[in-house]
Formats: structure tokens, sequence, C-alpha cells
DNA sequence: CCGGATTTATAGCCATTGCTAAAATACCCC
DNA sequence: GGGGTATTTTAGCAATGGCTATAAATCCGG
């Protein structure tokens, strides 16, 4: 009853469950049983033969969350304007953190934004992709203003940084039970800083 | 070497020390041992006995930090106008989360966004206290439509989740590395979705 | 139908988790 | 100085943490 080949088991689907059980409970909120109950994996020798360590797996799920749930960052940017880059990309916000499908809230953030000295490596991968998609966000109000939709004189790095603390302020908001209308809301509010050619 | 009464033994201190721990750790990641340690008490025994278990020190931890590097969040309400309030507020939060003498962020958004089944209480607690916030800003931008500091049509309870969303933001973006600088600059931005009497 | 490769499962590592009963100690008041 | 009280200590509970060595079971290629 136990053994064998490669049962060319679906990795993808059981990241899916690892994903949703690090998302709700956290990077240190989860433990090894958890995601071996949850990805239908019977023990953990199996699980750490297929994806390795705990922050190993952890890398991975993240990998497939900015693939899957949160694969709408990336698409925003191919908006053809900057505003409706950065629109799709809160508007994005306040749908991916209350869809009922999955838990509340991004793992980006609430994965692990405060944690014992064992989890360290993983906060910091968190905060390393935060900032990643700060710097993408800026990246593109840069080509904005090189395009003129933006004044010359505003500050890209700023407004991305503007931007992406609403973003993550979504992200707490959510996860303390706000619904999808309130955070829609809060988006047309913050668009209320666009700059506007004076 | 052991016993006595109670030497009036400054728990208001220990309470700071355990709050150090809560805010940087978060309260899943902090284990019994690094609060006995920071809080200058031998074992665990004297840590029920002086305040109760996990959850009931932490709830206390929370009430410490209330009144002491979060005061400015009450005292922000004793601005004359509203927008003075928020702004004392969204400014004291960028400079709170970014103290050189506390860790960066905030407990109450740090604390405990997702966990562990067996820490939900905790993250009940730090939610209710989150939306506590939120509801006593929005009364104060009901007072100021009251007296037509805000217009009439104005959404007290929209505008005080977008600025609470723009506090909890800032406090990710603390926990994330942002510098005081560029916090009071995003309160700036933000500030600019202030509602105008058209 | 067997040998070799591979993945399972069993069992257990060592450390720590939050928490507590019982015993030992030190203090204050009389 | 003795009695009573309060506290600290020692020791340990049952459970779990992440992780791994060993061994059993299964499949494939031949």
């Amino acid at each position: 009853m136990a053994g064998g080949r490669p049962r060319t088991f679906d990795s993808e689907a059981a990241l899916d469950r690892a994903l949703e059980v690090f998302w709700r409970q956290g990077y240190e909120g989860t433990a090894i049983s958890d995601l071996t109950k949850a990805m239908g994996i019977n023990n953990a020798p199996s699980l750490y033969n297929a994806f390795g360590n705990k922050e190993q797996l952890f890398s991975k799920v993240l990998d497939r969350y900015a693939d899957g749930p949160a694969r709408y960052i990336r698409e925003a940017f191919d908006q053809p304007t900057a505003r409706g880059a950065v629109e799709a990309l809160l508007h994005g916000a306040a749908d991916a953190t209350t869809d009922p499908d999955h838990p509340r809230g991004c793992i980006t953030v609430q994965g692990a934004l405060a944690c014992s000295p064992g989890a360290q490596t993983a906060r910091e991968e968190l905060t390393a992709r935060r900032a990643a998609g700060e710097a993408g966000l800026r990246a593109r109000l840069e080509r904005a203003v090189d395009t003129k939709e933006l004044p010359a004189d505003a500050d890209p790095a700023g407004l991305a940084r503007y931007f992406t603390t609403i973003y993550q302020g979504i992200a707490v908001q959510a996860a303390g039970g706000a619904t999808r209308e309130q955070l829609h809301q809060i988006v047309d509010t913050a668009m209320t800083a666009w700059p506007s050619r004076a």
C-alpha cells in the first residue's frame, strides 16, 4: 500500500491547497501537519520529498499565488493608461481580497508581518515581494511621466508608495471584515489624489 | 532565595517589555519563555500568577499600548477641527510606526492578522480594536458635518474607512522598511482626498 | 517474473508549546 | 521569634513544532 513511481501527482493543485492554508493562517500559524492534511499528502516525509522544507514550500506557494489569485496585479500593468493601471490594480485588490472562494486579505501582507526570529526568512521574502510590486508600479508611473500622461513635476516614487499604501490598507481592511463595496468606495476616494494637470 | 510578599513589582514596566516582544514578533510568534525573559520574570508560573494566561496578558499589553506609544491616537481627536484630527492621527502614525525606540509598525495591525485557529481570540480582539478606532474617527467626522466643517453631502463613514485604510497601510509600509519622511509624504498625498466645499 | 529504482510509511529525533500541581522559600505582622 | 500568607521554584504534564533515518512497499524496465 505504499510507494511506487511518481504518480504524476498534481503538484499545482497541492500548492493551491497549501496556499489556502498559508493565506488563512499565516506562515507561522501553519503547521506541517496542516499542510499535509490540506494537500492530500499522507505523511510529512512525502511533503518534504516533493517540496523541500517549509520555507521552500512557502516560496513556491507565493509563486503560485502570483500566477493565480493575484494574477490581476501583473495584468493591471497592461492597461493603456497609468491611471487605468492603478484603477485596475486597486479595484482588483478590492475584489481579490473579498473573493468568497479564498481567504480574506492578501497573503503577501498577512503572511508574516511580525514573526519570531525563526520565521525571518519568510518575512523578508514577503517584504521583498511587496517592494517588487511597488517598484513595478513606480516604473509604470515613470513611464506615464515620459508619455506626458502625468505632469512633469509628478513624483512617481511618491505616488507609487501612496497607492501601494492604499493597496496594503485594503488588505488589512479586508482581513478585518470590510465588504467588497466598501473597498471599492475606498479606491474611488483614493483615486481623488491622482495628479491633475494644474 | 525564593518567594515572599508582593515586592510591589513594577507590573507596568513589565507590560512595556512584553509589549515590545508582542509588537516585534506578533502574538503567535511570541512564546511564554520570550515574555518571561523580556519581563525579568524568572519562571512561567510567576507570569501566569501575575498576568493570567497568554491571551489575558496580550489584552493587558494592548491597553498599555493604547495608553503609551499609541496615546497620540486619542489625543488626535482633541484637535479643534476634524481635518486637524485626521492630520494629527496620520502624521502621528508616521512618527509612531518608525519610532527608533520601538519595533516598526503597529501592533494592532501586525499582532495577529492571520493566525492558527488557536489564536483566533487574539485576532478578534485586534480586529475589534481596529474597528473601534475607525468608529471613533467616523464619530468625529459626523460631528464635523454637524458643525458644517464638512459639507452636508460628505460621507463620514466612507471617509473614516478611507483614512483608516491609509493608517493601516502606513503600518504595513513601516513594517516593510519605509522611512519616516516617506510616510509623512504619503499622508500629505492622502489628505488631498479631503472633501472641498464644492 | 525478477531486479533496481523510487516513493512511500513507520517511527522517532530533539526541542518547545502553553500551562499547572505541589513543594520549597521568604517575607510581614504579631 | 513564630505563625500565616504569598510567592517562587522545581518538576513535569500532554501536545506539538519541524524534520529525518530507516525500512517497507510498489512500480517500471527488462
